[in-house]
RNA sequence: GCGCUUGUAGCUCAGUGGAUAGAGCGAAAGGUUGCGGACCUUUAGGCCGGGGGUUCGAGUCCCUCCAAGCGCGCCA
């Protein structure tokens, strides 16, 4: 928050000499120096403005030095080629603190209202979870914390495969197992799990496969359910049930916060396809092809060179995946009044994506509304390849989970051995899937990335457990000093280096917030949160606090880094601990 | 064939056009009569895939080549 301040307060402050220049569009920026050394912060204007001025960038930087001169610096210094180097004055380093800890960790500074449509997780019914799923879920659930804690309206969507083939599929061959169980009057929930759904599934895609009679029965089941057949409705909304029910014990576990509400699957849009398709229609945007209605969009093109077409509406009459995911654009648009509409899929998809916003600007739907496609890569195991079991299936989520928990017990039980047996398996339970969470949301996400739980479960490096450990080496020491936290507000005395550098690292917490918001990139965050438990670990290990004539200052130290951390691990959807 | 994405230390990864390219692991050497050693401090290790270009300045932007992954008309 401080950097910004400062920013526009040079900003100010330059004012004259730019327009002097005539220079209008160059924009202050500070950037950390590469040493605490050299100061805090440079700004390196002077070598931009070089040509525009006429003037060696030295020269520009000795003129900017004098007009930056303010109270809040205690030094500046002009440095070859042409930096004007900034140190902040303790005074200043102090009261943005302060500020920033009776201001909400400063987060919602100039925070402009949104609503924000965030579509992510997007489970298929009658499948359990597995490791693909993962990132999408975990991504899409820690943008939309980031994007509420900046004030924003986040609505969650949740779009649910529940009305294409394979649910037909899944109908042809449960049917059967379902009039058993009304017959013999038993409890759905006690006879059917997800597992089995999914089985059944696999049982009618074998079949399905290689006997042409087959397919066409559940494409006759699939028209059937469409048009509202009455037993198939009911047993749809069964297997949805039993699906979903799964689902969110595993959102659960996760920390996931979708719910209910958020459940907009393709069978929501069910009534809105062929509006979609007339509106498409009245753009003009539609054509027929080989019995299909397509849009043609010349920057599309397909293997032989020719214009590829975005099929709309299929020769058989029924529709794809890209009129659902029209029609929920403009359900979006219209009735959810986005702003902003986020789509959290693997990058896969991305000509999909790039497709359907084209379509969406061809027909002018979204003039006002910023689309975007949050692609990921894959999650790769140990052998660079996409991971699997031993025998080559998707590894469930839910074994994955329980996996994470039982190898974060191993090490919870080896290192801290004065836990209870319960708060044992609590603390496994949040480090465990902290670990997971935080390895995915670590990445780059548009990279793919390897799946190693020896590395996600260490305690050093850029893992969930090191930001944990921190967070509760900070409990540990209010505990032992038997000091509430509360009672804790400054003035912070910097002493040494390590707490300047701790100090401002605290002030650039917003900033790494913003940078999320805006870029959609969840590492930049967990960067941010390492490098800051980083220095708060080196900071504990050279300063004292306890026993410290510097005590409150360190304690509020303390504090201020435990909030952030704590905050930024809530926004990553990761518990912080008070011990572990 | 066309398109998208990726290529940084032995391994896993960071790196808003700015100063000497950084972490962790692994390797080597150290540190506790102190708040949690699940930690910290040193050292070694790099033609940033190759080659051109733009720029005062390129790992970062542009072009081109190479390699890998993914996608390209009625599955979602």
């Amino acid at each position: 928050m401080l950097r910004e301040q400062i920013e526009s307060l040079i900003s100010i402050k330059l004012k004259p000499l730019l327009d002097e220049w005539g220079v209008t569009d160059t924009k202050i920026e500070l950037s950390p120096t590469p040493s605490p050394s050299m100061g805090d912060y440079a700004l390196n204007t002077a070598l931009r403005l070089a040509k525009a001025a006429k003037m060696p960038p030295i020269k520009i930087a000795e003129r900017m030095a004098g007009l930056i001169e303010d109270e809040c610096f205690s030094k500046i210094e002009v440095l070859n080629p042409g930096y004007v180097n900034l140190t902040l004055s303790q005074k200043a380093i102090n009261d943005s603190l302060i500020n920033m800890s009776k201001c909400a960790l400063g987060l919602q500074e100039d925070s402009v209202y949104e609503r924000v449509v965030i579509d992510y997780s997007g489970v298929n019914i009658a499948k359990q979870l597995h490791v693909g799923h993962l990132r999408s879920t975990i991504i899409g659930d820690a943008i939309s914390r980031v994007l509420e804690s900046q004030g924003k309206t986040v609505i969650r969507q949740n779009h649910l495969g529940d009305w294409g083939l394979p649910i037909a599929m899944v109908l042809w061959k449960a049917q059967p197992v379902l009039r058993e169980i009304e017959q013999k009057s038993l409890n759905i929930e006690d006879e059917l799990t997800l597992a089995e759904l999914e089985e059944i599934y696999r049982d009618s895609a074998a079949a399905c496969k290689d006997d042409q009679s087959n397919r066409e029965q559940c494409q006759l089941i699939l028209v059937a359910l469409q048009n509202g057949d009455k037993q198939l409705l009911d047993d749809w909304h069964t297997i949805t049930q039993v699906s979903m029910s799964e689902v969110y014990r595993l959102y659960d576990v996760l920390g996931v916060k979708l719910k209910e509400t958020d459940e907009r699957g393709e069978s929501f849009y069910r009534d809105m396809l062929q509006d979609t398709i007339d509106a498409l229609i009245q753009c003009n945007a539609v054509k027929e092809s080989d019995g299909a209605l397509c849009v043609f969009m010349d920057q599309f093109k397909a293997k032989d060179g020719s214009v590829l077409p975005v099929i709309v509406q299929k020769s058989d009459g029924g529709f794809n995946y890209e009129t659902f995911d029209l029609a929920a654009i403009r359900y979006r648009i219209n009735e959810l009044k986005a702003d902003r509409i986020i789509y959290v899929t693997d990058s896969r998809q991305i000509l999909h994506f790039e497709q359907i916003f084209a379509i969406a600007d061809l027909c002018g739907w979204s003039d006002n509304v910023k689309l975007e496609h949050v692609a990921f890569g894959s999650v790769l195991g140990e052998d660079n390849k996409p991971l699997k079991t031993r025998s080559g299936e998707n590894i469930k989520l839910a074994d994955l989970m329980q996996e994470a928990i039982e190898r974060a017990y191993s090490v919870v039980n080896e290192k801290n051995q004065s836990l209870s047996e319960e708060r044992k398996q609590e603390v496994a339970r949040m480090v465990g899937i902290g670990a997971v969470k935080y390895a995915d949301l670590s990445h780059e996400r548009i990279k793919d990335y390897v799946f190693a739980w020896d590395r996600m479960l260490a305690l050093d490096g850029n893992t969930g457990p090191y930001l944990q450990y921190a967070h509760a080496r900070i409990c540990s020491i209010f505990r032992k000093g038997d000091i509430d936290e509360n009672t804790i507000d400054g003035p912070v005395i910097l002493e040494e280096i390590i707490e300047r550098i701790l100090a401002l690292k605290l002030l650039e917490f917003s900033r790494a917030v913003k940078s999320v918001e805006k870029e959609l990139r969840p590492h930049l965050l967990c960067t941010y949160l390492y490098e800051l438990a980083d220095v708060f670990t080196r900071f504990y290990d050279q300063c004292p606090v306890l026993n410290s004539e510097f005590r409150d200052s360190r304690l509020f130290l303390c504090k201020m880094t435990r909030q952030v951390l704590a905050a930024g691990l809530d926004m990553l959807g990761i518990d912080a601990l008070s011990e572990m």
